[in-house]
DNA sequence: ACCCAGAATGAATGATTATTCATTCTGTCG
DNA sequence: CGACAGAATGAATAATCATTCATTCTGGGT
């Protein structure tokens, strides 16, 4: 502890090379935003406190309240960011316009839905966190539930323009695409909870049988 | 919140009789559980406290320490009960002799999977609770790992049956047992978080379906 | 009736944490 | 160049929480 030896060279707190900057508020707040997710993928979201957070940005722990005013206030922002990235995502391949045909688009959002940008560990920490603990938040569901049900409808859409064309009778879209994304759902659970016993090979074999059984001649 | 109107003969709240009471340690264990699974449902995981708890079951704060060592502990025994008796309900039903027909068993177990015991917002809240921090703490991923290893075993072993007894050739038992897997916790999610847009006759219907493409002749 | 092992209690403790705000600093504009 | 708006800082504050442990109490055994 105590160095009674020399002259102590005063470093200040911040490392060599750390000088203060001044950046507009919307950069600071995706900073921070991206600090919480990799926060809560690396410690869980019950575990996670402001210091951590800021410190992981290389910034002052005063800055959150700053822009965010609140830690609850933060969090919030942070789900909002996730949920749209996940559901923008989807719905640009689904309602773009640059893949022509049908079975192509299912293979594309599939893709996108088991692919290496969301199948990160990271990403679906933290998108389990929040609903872990959706079933006590009522605002957790919310933030979901608004960019969840365009998604939603948008796959439904897809799912009724496949059937039509393919002739399968019988089959109600809207459970085939509830079923689809519940499928979707549970294998990134089972990738984060017990990936051991669940390759990503694995899944994606998984989601393709299930779109097979459903529209046999738009997947091969 | 506080009920001072009415007997209520299966939990005797502290309010009037405050005589201190001994039971033997197991019996206080598993209330104390009882009483951490409802916390967690109306609370969240991240905000439960151990004075929370006791409350709820009418205890004193050190209690809890005493009978579980640690608040973690604590937590960790909630999720091997709730993960045992998920899987365990599962495993009876699935090597239960009782129900002599392949067909009916797949029904008592869909049943079970999204009856009224499972799909209550208490259970399913503790389960995605544990999921969600499952990402950060791979202890969780082990307990429940555990007795989720025995249940995917078991539905695969019923799977081959059925798909031996039905002759669906080209059918990958294992693939199937993973998919509907994911399908159910796919579906429990969607309950607990969109239920207003997921009903529970919708799960069972979309369930009931993914069984019956997979095997025709077994479910009606 | 008495005793005592150990179950139960809850005030006290020490550690953590969100939030505040007086102060310092930076880049820009007149 | 000088002044200023407001971005950034971090020590201080107040609140909360897990854990401890000295003490109290209970119920079964003798």
């Amino acid at each position: 502890m105590s160095d009674a030896s020399g002259v102590v060279t005063e470093e200040p707190p911040q490392a060599a090379g750390k000088r203060r900057q001044i950046r507009p508020r919307a950069e600071r707040r995706q900073q921070l935003i991206d600090a919480t997710i990799r926060c809560i993928a690396q410690r869980g979201l019950s575990a996670v406190t402001l210091q951590m957070v800021t410190r992981d940005a290389g910034l002052s722990v005063g800055i959150a309240n700053l822009h965010f005013q609140s830690k609850d206030n933060l969090l919030k922002e942070t789900l909002r960011f996730v949920a749209e990235e996940y559901h923008g995502g989807q719905i640009a391949i689904m309602e773009g316009s640059d893949i022509a045909d049908l079975g192509d688009r299912l293979d594309a959002l599939l893709d996108f839905q088991l692919g290496r940008g969301v199948t990160q560990r990271q990403k679906m920490s933290v998108w389990f966190a929040y609903y872990g603990e959706a079933g006590a938040r009522p605002v957790y569901q919310k933030i979901v539930a608004t960019s969840d049900r365009l998604a939603a409808q948008k796959l439904e859409a897809l799912f009724v323009e496949i059937i039509k064309e393919g002739g399968y009778a019988g089959s109600d879209a809207r459970e085939l695409a509830i079923g689809y994304s519940a499928l979707i759902d549970g294998l990134h659970l089972g990738l984060l909870v017990t990936p051991r016993e669940l390759s990503k090979r694995c899944a994606r074999a998984v989601a393709r049988d299930y779109l097979r059984r459903a529209f046999p001649s738009h997947i091969c």
